[in-house]
DNA sequence: TTCGCCCTTTAGTTTTTCTTACGCGCGCGC
DNA sequence: GCGCGCGCGTAAGAAAAACTAAAGGGCGAA
């Protein structure tokens, strides 16, 4: 349809979406890998384009006109959708190949151990597991679909819940077996607290020390015993005997089930307001294989917590 | 978030974006205002971008790649809701003020009998009727919302059903008193029809040589009579006693109301394809006044529906 | 007041985009 | 079966757009 020989230079509209999304045209032009005095240059030929100025210059900072902001949730989109567009170029869908990103920790504990049951019900699918820390950058990788620990809010990306999350206390079984068996929290005196110091943790997350405090337990030092940077190195640490770990229950769930691990006390579990979500960009539309992928995890995410608890 | 400097130039977007839509570079040349040449070296520019071609070049005519079939639909939004929000700059928003483009036909006889309600149930509003019969080029115009007549399919835009259609046949109530009432169909034959030829009616509409056809009546002829361009004229004529018209019935019910027209026969109304629609862009969000003026417009609908049959 | 930050402006340069002109291949009509 | 015409491809140069560098000004903070 008609898309107007009236349409502004699109590099205008470039910068003056960074610019407006910054409101600043200093930050525009780093990203836009250019001098400010260009962004300047773009933005007076869109206002005079447009007829109207779209920034109010106040001295110290920019801010947005009215038909600024009109626009600016409009462009900013369509960016969007083009940046979508454009990786469909790049990298034409197979139709029968899937590229998961996900934390290290919870590839290698939660979702490798089931990927094999994915792997026989859809023998026609490969599945790639790509184990990342930092957030996908879709437009950079051929991820598909992401599997995040978070919030679940993404600017630009679409989310859908798989399951909550919760930490608990776990230990090795031979912990019960020895000098001093764990029957209650204030028995944690006589060992090893290990810590989960994972860079992406829930903030809001209780740790050893507020734990404890919800218990009452004023006899353990909560701040002592190692920190360890990665979920998976706890829960290995605690199923080697090497202490009494509060673990996500995500993480440890597996060797809890083999029994590698168990969990010592009764109320020990805690939810937390960070949860697992499968993360993709806001206007991509998911292929067959991925959708179903989805309806997948959420159904052994399901299972997980009615099972595991 | 990240726009990205791996966007390829956004001019070679377009041309992609207009060359696949029409299947040539010719013609998307034409749209641009360029030469195909140019074209061709936009899109050449943008396959080595992209790494692999996005059309198939057959001798005759060019064809879409999977890469390139991917990427249209999600570029033509994209150009779509750029044209949205330049449109938002130039007009920034009244919050009082709705301009409503309508067929002139539909606006006499329908709209503006009833803005007057609107009106006193939000004085504040400002509510401008422009009567055009072409579609409204919603880039070009300061139009909010169109009211249209048609099939509810409009490339790009949106549209929300407001009203059927029918027709049935119409006449001044001095036609009864005269030497020939219109008891029946056959009555037909001794007056004048009056045929609706208004140039956006549905082709499947009855005209009415099918119109009696329907009923089994052989003894008038469906052709003659005075063919009017606009459907209100049709009416006007019929209500100034100059013969039978087969008229919208939308159009009529005002007359019809106010006793101007009557409808000599009780099964005489034909429903029809075609139907009365609010359109606006798609990625338009419809301010709060329009917003209450298409429920307005709903209610309005549905209360003639009900009173007028 | 002076400094620093940030936007603006101007002039000149670089880069992109477009036109012109010609080449090529295929299908269609003669 | 053989041009002819239509539509795309390509090259070189021209035109237009975008960018840089450098200097300037306003405002707030120190």
């Amino acid at each position: 349809m008609a898309q107007e020989d009236r349409l502004p230079a699109l590099n205008a509209l470039r910068a003056f979406e960074a610019a407006a999304r910054h409101l600043s045209f200093t930050r525009a032009a780093e990203e836009l890998n250019v001098t400010p005095g260009a962004i300047s240059q773009q933005i007076r030929q869109l206002e005079e384009f447009a007829g109207a100025p779209l920034f109010r210059r106040t001295g110290r900072q920019v801010l947005l006109t009215d038909a600024g902001q009109a626009a600016l949730p409009l462009l900013t989109n369509a960016f969007e959708m083009m940046a979508e567009a454009v990786h469909h170029m790049r990298a034409p869908a197979r139709r029968d190949r899937l590229m998961i990103s996900c934390a290290p920790s919870f590839a290698a504990k939660w979702l490798a151990p089931r990927l094999e049951k994915f792997q026989g019900l859809n023998p026609e699918a490969e599945v790639w597991v790509s184990a990342d820390l930092a957030m996908t950058d879709f437009n950079h990788s051929d991820i598909d679909l992401a599997l995040r620990y978070g919030k679940g809010t993404y600017e630009g990306l679409r989310s859908e819940k798989i399951m909550s999350e919760s930490v608990l206390p776990v230990c090795s079984p031979d912990l019960m077996e020895g000098p001093h068996p764990l029957r209650s929290p204030a028995d944690l005196v006589h060992h090893v607290l290990l810590h989960d110091e994972s860079p992406e943790n829930d903030p809001s997350r209780p740790d050893w020390n507020s734990w404890l405090k919800a218990r009452g337990v004023t006899t353990v030092d909560g701040n002592r015993g190692p920190r360890l940077t990665q979920s998976s190195l706890v829960v290995e640490a605690a199923a080697a005997g090497r202490g009494v770990a509060l673990a996500k229950f995500a993480i440890a769930s597996g060797d809890l089930e083999r029994g590698r691990l168990i969990a010592p006390f009764a109320d020990g579990a805690s939810d937390l307001e960070f949860a697992y979500w499968i993360v993709y960009p806001k206007w991509r539309t998911p292929s067959k294989l991925a959708r179903t992928f989805m309806a997948w995890l959420k159904s052994e995410a399901a299972a997980g917590e009615v099972t595991g608890v």
